[in-house]
DNA sequence: ATAAATACTTGAATATTATACGAATAATGA
DNA sequence: TCATTATTCGTATAATATTCAAGTATTTAT
C-alpha cells in the first residue's frame, strides 16, 4: 500500500488534468484538429488550469463555510496582502474582498466543525481580524459550477 | 470562421477534462500503470469530474456576486426545491443552504453590474425572495481553489 | 494463527489520443 | 485590391492511456 490517493488530491485540486480533445471532436463534430488549436488559443487567453472535482464529503473535507471577515482598522485600507496569505492554504476554495459590512469573504473546507474551530481560533490570532461571521453550508447543492 | 470557444467554454465549465497519467507518474515517481489504478478507483469514491477553471475577466464573466437570500415564509422550511432550481444555470458556481440571518448563498458570475441587475431583478421576481443581500466581489484572489 | 478472499502493484502489449506540420481557405487591415 | 494574419483540417507521428496477466500485499473469516 503505497498510500497515493491523498497526493492525487492535492494534485487534482490544482491541475494535473487536461482537456478530452477527441472527445469534445466527436461532441461538437469537427475535426480533431481544429479543435486542438482552438483549444491552445482559449488556454493561452483564457484558461487557467484543469483541475478535478470532488464529492468533498468523500475526502473528509464535508463541512465548508463561508466567512465574512473585519480587518482591524490599520489593515482596512489595504485587505490584499491579507487576502493574498490567506489564499495559499490548500483548504481555501475561495478568497473575496467585497462590497458592504464585510471586507473579506472566505470559503473553505474542513473535515468537521471542531477542524473548523481549530482553523478560525488560529485565524483569528494570525491575522488579527476584527469581527468575524461563519456562516456554515448545511446543503450544498453545487459547487466550482458542478452540482452535487 | 466557426465560433468554437464559446462552445468549449460552456463544455470545459463541467467537464471535457482528463487527469495526466504519464505527468503524475513522474512527478510522484510511481509507474504509470499504479497511477492509472489509483485514479480509476478515486473516481468511483469521490471524483466528480474534470474542468477548466478560467480567468473570468477574459470570457465575459468578471463581474462576481455572493448573494444572502431570505425566502418568503412558505419556502422557508424547503430550500432545497428553489435551491436546485437556481443551481441549474450556468452562470451560477455555488449554491448553499446555510445557518445564520439568511437560508441561501449563492454564488454567481455576470459580464457587469447591468447584467447582474437584470439577473436579480427576474431572480426575485421568479423564485419569491422575501429578501436579498449582494455582496459585489472587488477583486478575486481565489476562486475554485486555484489562484487567480 | 492460518487460509481464503480481496485489494493493490507493475511490466509488456495494444489501443487511443494528442501534437506537429503543411497546405488551403477565410478574415482583417491598409 | 492586395498583403498580412488567423483559422481550418488532413496526414503522419509521437505521446499517452488502457488492457491484460501475474505477482505481492492486505484484509477477513474461521
Amino acid at each position: 500500500m503505497k498510500d497515493i490517493k491523498p497526493k492525487l488530491i492535492s494534485l487534482f485540486k490544482k491541475g494535473y488534468c487536461t482537456p478530452q480533445i477527441a472527445r469534445i471532436a466527436k461532441k461538437i463534430k469537427e475535426p480533431s484538429t481544429t479543435i486542438h488549436y482552438n483549444i491552445k488559443k482559449l488556454e493561452e487567453e483564457a484558461i487557467k488550469t484543469y483541475k478535478a472535482v470532488f464529492d468533498y464529503n468523500q475526502i473528509g473535507e464535508g463541512h465548508c463555510t463561508f466567512l465574512l471577515v473585519n480587518l482591524k482598522e490599520e489593515k482596512y485600507g489595504q485587505p490584499e496582502e491579507i487576502a493574498e496569505e490567506i489564499a495559499k492554504s490548500e483548504r481555501i476554495e475561495s478568497v473575496d474582498i467585497v462590497t458592504g459590512e464585510y471586507e473579506l469573504l472566505i470559503k473553505l473546507r474542513s473535515e468537521d466543525i471542531d477542524d473548523y474551530y481549530a482553523w478560525i481560533k488560529e485565524a483569528i490570532k494570525k491575522y488579527n481580524f476584527a469581527k468575524t461571521i461563519s456562516l456554515t453550508s448545511l446543503k450544498q447543492l453545487k459547487t466550482e459550477f458542478v452540482e452535487i
